[in-house]
DNA sequence: TTAGCTTAGTTAATTGGTTAACATATTTAA
DNA sequence: TTAAATATGTTAACCAATTAACTAAGCTAA
């Protein structure tokens, strides 16, 4: 057995190998100028020779600073939300490759309550948050109250003053509508979620009914469906009854799927009876037969862009107004012109 | 203006309030029974009426545990595993309700070099680790020099003195052909990854071997392709020169369905011309036309018995015998009786 | 020459909670 | 009636940093 080394070296056990004192080594490890550049290089060899690595909490304790932020999924809405989609993989994987870079780390949280929120929030006295979607009143106060940066990840209300990073909804909205007049359709319906529950749905309608008017047309059926695979599945009945439809517009790629999906098993074909345009680009929309024509949003832009407001807002620099970003059409085979 | 409150309370702020000493309030947050319940009843009131939150970074520093274990999900690899695949997200999910009900945060981690993982581990002073898959010797080293307990999932080396979580993969390869088999296929192939890299991929072969055994069968075809989607796709193309292969099973879903894409573009029907069965039963087999017959693992499952044998792990209860979980057949439309 | 400024450090309080060791007061047992 | 045991605390060292305030030596300029 060779000696017993300390599992640990401390700055204190740098500090007495050199022969200075602890402070000396904070200043050293902080690149405060304070040191000569003969001790500080005998200190750095010593944090080399010894496996120095700084210890976080006791620099989270002293500087009342965790540099820890936490990106928090709500449980309170359906649990599919996060096992079908592979946009939080991708945010979080780019999220956290940007936040790291500049010496955070990331926490997860699931919470539901908000005690389960201000548990979490102070005990770890978390810098900053990342809220995706839309939270209760109650939760908001507890974040409000312990005055945590936090940025809202698709979902806006001028109310709070917070950084939020959103896509241009009725921009989406806008181009499917356009990609589906020009290819010649005339009779186009729209499948969304709840009015009142997504906002953002009614977004990408008001665009896509913004392209229709261009062109002197309106939208020909506006069925409300769950945001599932499920939601879309069911709504092909209907959309059966309506053959004098060519095209369908879904909020999201996943409606478009199960109603792509339960289409083709009724015998109507896609794209030759029915174009269908979704929004997102899961990666899915490659998997389906016939690949879905669809709107994009960039996610590890998305993913980045939220770290970096994220980084502003612990600064003190808020942004009340949304982050932006334009989504692309991406044409697949789900979309052709109409048959007549 | 009102009072100006301390943003947060500590237990030298109740401890004055009620006039006891700070560890009265400490003992009676830890439920020790070393104080009165008069007193206790005091304190706890103080405490609910100060909005009291206990700061695990003093907790983490003067215990010397951090109630954090980390979750590393390699660089590595090809991108494509993490944002392809929901199972992260469902892992996750699942494995932070079980890990917080025990008091752990989930700190998460896409970790590239040996240096990024030591200071990843030692400067949060991590309680435990998942790691996903096979990591480099060195990182390995570096795990074991720190002796932070952790678990391994999807992989297993005796060499390790580990607690590990896979999928029992040879029985999944046998179900797949006994489920071929019954069909009345006799010509059945097997696409799987480069067999170095994919040890999981060939115990899914030895059980699809050993169900053609009992029957007097071989396997027909064993094609190499790259766990993607496009590996799956391209396979397409060599089965359509054998046209006497009735049935393939795939090492991963995701295979199966780039298979099944490319082989509908060259007109071969599935199931009618070619059963497929995959392995995993992602979200997206639902969404596949048709629908891909699987071998399930129970995500939830998994990501539940990581906490608990990370916990396990943590106090010192190590498994070396990996825990092996029983897939499961679901039968969808992707596989049928052959032709002929 | 001497007051004043740098340089290169050190000292010690602080962050919030834990816990071993100690101190009383009260109960119990002999 | 005492000695021992128990109940109910308090004190203070400790965890590993940070940082304001202090100090001493060397240098500069008038």
């Amino acid at each position: 057995m060779g000696k017993t080394k300390k599992s640990k070296a401390s700055i204190y056990d740098i500090a007495q190998a050199v022969g200075v004192s602890p402070a000396a080594v904070s200043y050293v490890i902080n690149g405060k100028d304070k040191v000569s550049e003969k001790t500080k290089a005998k200190i750095l060899s010593a944090m080399a020779e010894m496996g120095y690595v700084v210890n976080q909490t006791a620099v989270s304790l002293s500087r009342g600073k965790s540099s820890l932020v936490g990106v928090c999924f709500p449980l309170n809405s359906s649990s599919l939300v996060f096992s079908d989609n592979p946009f939080y993989s991708e945010f979080l994987a780019n999220f956290e490759k940007e936040i790291s870079k500049n010496g955070y780390d990331t926490i997860i949280g699931y919470l539901q309550t908000p005690q389960d929120f201000e548990r979490w929030i102070v005990s770890r006295g978390l810098d900053g948050l990342v809220l995706f979607g839309l939270y209760s009143p109650e939760i908001f106060k507890i974040i409000l109250a312990h005055k945590v940066p936090f940025i809202l990840t698709d979902f806006y209300d001028p109310e709070f003053k917070a950084s939020s990073i959103r896509i241009d909804d009725e921009k989406g909205g806008y181009l499917a509508g356009k990609h589906l007049i020009e290819l010649g359709h005339k009779n186009i319906a729209f499948i969304g979620g709840p009015v009142e529950a997504s906002k953002v749905d009614s977004k990408r309608l008001e665009g896509l009914n913004a392209a229709l008017k261009e062109v002197g047309l309106s939208c020909a059926l506006h069925l409300e469906a769950p945001t599932t695979f499920d939601g879309g599945y069911n709504a092909a009945t209907v959309l059966k009854e309506h053959p004098e439809i060519t095209a369908v517009f879904c909020g999201s790629d996943i409606v478009a799927i199960g109603l792509m999906r339960h289409a083709q098993e009724l015998q109507v074909s896609i794209p030759d009876d029915l174009s269908v345009i979704g929004f997102d680009d899961l990666q899915a929309c490659t998997y389906v037969y016939p690949a879905l024509t669809t709107i994009r949003q960039n996610i590890p832009l998305k993913g980045q862009l939220a770290a970096d407001n994220l980084l502003k807002a612990m600064k003190g620099e808020i942004n009340p107004d949304p982050q932006t970003l334009t989504p692309t059409l991406v044409v697949r085979n789900s979309t052709s012109k109409p048959r007549f």
